[in-house]
DNA sequence: CAGAGCTTGTGCACAAAGTCACAAGGCCGG
DNA sequence: CCGGCCTTGTGACTTTGTGCACAAGCTCTG
């Protein structure tokens, strides 16, 4: 395989997810060759698109036929490098860490959960589904029984830049920020962040303008 | 300035709320003045980006000044459509419901929880937070009684679609997907997805990419 | 009241992403 | 084993988003 592989654009990276969850939706159901025109009616997008993405994974398909479900899946496991499981470190005890601590959806899909820390003792030995809620000071212990690890950071936003630095300084070079504030980390550490709120503004926003005509709010 | 504003790009809406955020910080902290270089600062973006956005809303700026954060703050909700709360109604009360249910992060910032329903009979009736969980029947009842409701699905991605039909059918018009699934509604109705292992697979793209002589990661 | 000093608002050029349309090429039936 | 049928892979084009650079315009000082 063409080990130079083009740059990956992002757009197409936010996707190769979803293609990656159909992709075993596929395989769970025994069928073995998928279209880029299946793929994109299952994934909600264009099939030109499906095919230009995985494109950038190599060339997978075949033509006249389609793409072997099995092969591809693991090519995408590959490029997205969830051949391994990676664990994950929930920093902050609250309504939301716990809640992520909890939620299957993650260990089912290779993230497993390493440890749920929070700084508040009040917390600290709590139980948090199977695991014990462990103090701040044993975040690096964490980090380094498990490297490569995926930081995740449930805090207020108020020390979310706090806890990102002590991550940082623990080894971990991923992290996924809830907390409603701006972090920032050093260039070769992976952040991306997910904000609730945000998402339901954006809502609003949609909502408040689609059709003058037809909103319900505001009924006389 | 032109009343019939024009069409806001969808990457300036993803970026208003943060700006929202921002200003609800600045405004606490009583501060009266920002300039679009404080802005992007704060924001993480690009100062002309911020002007160009800011711009879309409106010519509220001085020039020589900055903006007006009261002022300024006052537009971003009228643009957003968050000048009055939007209920919430939360379908599953599996792990993730009743965190997204608990979690302030909504009601304090002008989404509050309307209620839970779960087509799980054992678990109406039981509590979360503030509210008791109700069956999936008194759903039409609990959006009319708060129209307009945004309903958020926090169900495994099996029933995803069953519950959006019902979302719609009982006269909600905007929707947050949490499930690991493609939901499809009417055209009318907003809809956004939010897929948590998602997010951590493209951080797991990124790290298996970045500068393959510093991964931790074990690559050849 | 003029001029210096900022900061906004925007035209323009460029970059990224998305779409279309079609040639290239594998597969199968006759 | 050849010709028709499909579906991929991709070049060309369109649309959307970004960033620079600078004129416009407000404020304050002398």
């Amino acid at each position: 395989m063409d080990v130079h592989a083009r740059r990956i654009p992002d757009a197409t990276v936010a996707r190769l997810p979803e293609y990656l969850r159909i992709l075993v939706e596929l395989a769970g159901q025994r069928i073995d060759t998928v279209s880029s025109e299946r793929l994109a009616e299952l994934a909600g997008v264009n099939a030109a698109k499906v095919r230009k993405d995985l494109s950038y994974l190599g060339t997978y398909g075949t033509r006249g036929v389609g793409y072997d479900v099995d092969y591809l899946l693991f090519q995408m496991r590959q490029a997205l490098g969830v051949t391994q499981d990676w664990p994950v470190v929930v920093v902050g005890a609250g309504n939301l860490g716990r809640a992520l601590a909890n939620y299957a959806g993650f260990s089912d899909r290779g993230f497993p959960l390493a440890a749920v820390v929070d700084a508040d003792e009040a917390k600290v030995g709590t139980a948090v589904g199977d695991v014990t809620v462990r103090p701040m000071s044993d975040l690096a212990e964490v980090v380094k029984a498990h490297q490569p690890v995926i930081g995740v950071i449930a805090t207020p936003g108020a020390v979310a830049q706090l806890v990102a630095d002590q991550l940082v300084a623990a080894g971990v070079t991923a992290i996924l920020n809830f907390a409603p504030a701006l972090v920032s980390v050093p260039q070769n550490i992976s952040l991306r962040k997910v904000d609730l709120a945000l998402e339901l503004q954006i809502l609003s926003f949609y909502q408040s303008h689609r059709d003058p005509g037809t909103t319900t709010r505001g009924w006389p």
